[in-house]
DNA sequence: CCTTGAGTTGAAGTGAACTTTAACTTGCAG
DNA sequence: CTGCAAGTTAAAGTTCACTTCAACTCAAGG
């Protein structure tokens, strides 16, 4: 089997067919076709369905993630290198996200400690004194 | 000042009126009404609107915030402890989530070594092999 | 051949979380 | 009082990430 169908393409990456054809429309995979139209993949494309969905789960949007793909080569068949540069770009993002979330975490923890959240004195939100000047909310926590 | 106008509200919590009004009508918080059918807020919806928008960023759905409220005295303004209760079950979900993304970081981690990315030996992901028997995809990942 | 499961398309639908619009009404400083 | 910023509503619109639908065509085993 040296070309995937849509369906193997769906069973082994356990997207649904017509997500598939939604990235293909959204331009984060690529597909041949056969004589009949029909959609043939290579097996590399499984990887970029498999870094799709990793970095959804990142929280990275799918426009972000078309960005981030259109920097692997496309000429040439993706090498380990390319995907490994990539990889590592990705973890970068999962880091400072797993940051943030700790940050968030810590600061809950102080917040239960006083049951305040969102009075005065609280740092996890205080919306009365620094938001209010700053005119901005919660989000403060978030992207400090 | 007793209670909050919207534009209170939206000032103090940086969240926009017509994410407050939404809020309403989706039960997540409560206002009274002036003679002139204006919204005015107790103060502590405040603390309500704070704790929506950081069980968002921990990745709940509103459906989901909404049940945790709902958790709250309907008859009583709640207490430092009604609130210490909510902080530290959502503190659960956020460090089941950092777990979680952990989890995924450690593993690209990994990949990154092997460049692989969906490849036959990868640990992330292996459509090949592993998934296609349990007909999943890369979501064993996040769900193991 | 023929049947049947797999695949094709464009267009419309979904659900979450809001925002925008239009047409009004209120609140309050001067 | 008046003027105008601030508030009200229902309904429609928006974005994201897909899914569903209807009406086909293709591929391949018997």
């Amino acid at each position: 089997m040296e070309l995937l169908t849509i369906g193997d393409m769906a069973a082994r990456s356990g997207v649904a067919q017509s997500a598939l054809r939604f990235y293909e429309r959204e331009g984060l995979i690529r597909s041949t076709r056969t004589g009949g139209n029909q959609r043939r993949y290579e097996r590399h494309e499984l990887r970029r369905v498999a870094f799709i969905r990793i970095a959804q789960q990142v929280g990275v949007s799918l426009e972000e993630i078309r960005e981030a793909l259109a920097e692997l080569p496309e000429n040439r068949t993706p090498t380990k290198a390319d995907w490994a540069r990539l990889s590592a770009r990705w973890r970068r993002k999962l880091e400072a996200r797993i940051a943030m979330m700790e940050r968030l975490r810590d600061q809950l923890t102080g917040c239960i400690g006083c049951g305040c959240l969102s009075l005065q004195r609280c740092k996890l939100i205080n919306p009365e004194d620094r938001l209010a000047a700053r005119g901005r909310g919660p989000q403060m926590i978030i992207n400090p």
